[in-house]
DNA sequence: TAAAAAAGATGATTTAAATCAGTTTATATT
DNA sequence: AATATAAACTGATTTAAATCATCTTTTTTA
């Protein structure tokens, strides 16, 4: 079906795309920015809402969401290092096209959106950058489409568990900062979906489980069931 | 919900990003460009392909859509004067995302990928216009990623049926040259589903059908079943 | 540290929608 | 015009997954 699951997350990446402003852009950019503390549970932009600031997540791992009632539809989660919110800088849409919160406490860079414009439009190589950007966003967000609209519930847990390991934790063992419910959002099914999979993944042996650390036993075997579907 | 259907297409744009290109950038995009005809049920281009064209819809009507056995998913569907594959142009990846192929018999300019990404890095305000293009694209994707996700067969149905009457065919009454089968691929859901939709639809008044023609009767009903859900 | 609230877990029931099996109508082909 | 093939349609059945109703465990807070 797909063999590499990358459908909670982007690939996070090595180098900024602030890298490519000139001495003077950067300084534009610091002097039209501000860092933000979020805690867990608090709104970081809000659907629908003007769009003054481009955000970039400098500490923590946020959940990007469309609101509906009654269940949101997680488009990705993010971790520190990118950037969220690009979509809503194009022309003609000034307002966010989804709400942001943070799952742990978070740090995010709001850097105003007209400086941000501005930049775009005289320094192609950041341009392009940007684009590269909008273009694996948009990889990623077709991949957890498919993932949501294709898959039934083992692939879609599969997937989600193995997304997590190699795109966001980049380890077989790891902590996740999520509840049950929180995971039920994320892999969008419902909150007893997913205690019957993780139950039946851990009697599998294919996972092992102790309160919020989950640990890989036999990626391969995940790997194959998020492939099937 | 949401009250606006966006699902199925993107705004046709009233003005093309070539304008702002100067004329020798124009030339070089005219020298490495080729015009070719695609008939119905043809591959414009095919998912995993190597991408070396950026594609220029300049005639007809294709699906943009990702592989999946046993179902497609239709990301979207895109008219005349659109441009599709510019996902595919950043870099770490030359591959196609998606595959395209034409519902009716279609044009498609089909511009180097080279020369393309070239202007992107020395043309600030044609890459900038590239940033909206992709933006509203996105803002399509996750509308149409709520749309299948969220709603359930009525809501499905009437979202695509105004976002075709509003944002392809700008008009109530509309020639949908898509048979059941098509349309099922498009809602997501089964063939028998889509007729059984349609007949209801048709029994209620809401609309009018009549071999591949469709009236919308009763446009804010639907609007409010899209809405509802 | 006791009480309250939230999260986790389990089995039974319901439901939306797919699949299946078949018929009828339309379109294409010889 | 006759036949073949594909599309449209219909009712019955099955199925995946949500919902519901409870209960237990853990965490929070008074």
């Amino acid at each position: 079906m797909n063999a590499y699951p990358n459908s909670c997350v982007v690939r996070t990446p090595e180098d900024s795309c602030f890298d490519l402003l000139t001495d003077d852009e950067k300084k534009l950019v610091d002097d039209n920015m501000v860092e933000v503390h979020y805690k867990k549970g608090e709104i970081i932009c809000k659907q629908g809402s003007f769009a003054s600031k481009i955000i970039y997540l400098s500490e923590g791992l946020v959940k990007v969401y469309l609101e509906g009632s009654p269940k949101n539809l997680v488009l990705t989660i993010t971790p520190k290092n990118n950037m969220v919110g690009l979509p809503s800088i194009f022309e003609g849409n000034n307002t966010f096209l989804y709400s942001v919160s943070p799952y742990v406490d978070s740090w995010a860079r709001l850097i105003d959106i007209n400086v941000f414009k501005q930049i775009l439009k005289q320094n192609a190589a950041f341009a392009s950058k940007i684009i590269d950007i909008l273009n694996e966003n948009t990889a990623q967000a077709y991949g957890r489409f498919f993932c949501l609209t294709r898959k039934q519930l083992h692939g879609r847990m599969a997937d989600i568990l193995m997304c997590l390991s190699e795109r966001i934790f980049k380890s077989l063992e790891y902590d996740l900062p999520l509840s049950r419910n929180d995971l039920a959002e994320l892999t969008g099914m419902s909150t007893e979906s997913v205690i019957r999979l993780v139950k039946e993944f851990k009697d599998d042996r294919i996972i092992e489980v102790s309160g919020k650390s989950i640990r890989i036993l036999d990626p391969e075997r995940l790997r194959k069931i998020s492939s099937v579907g």
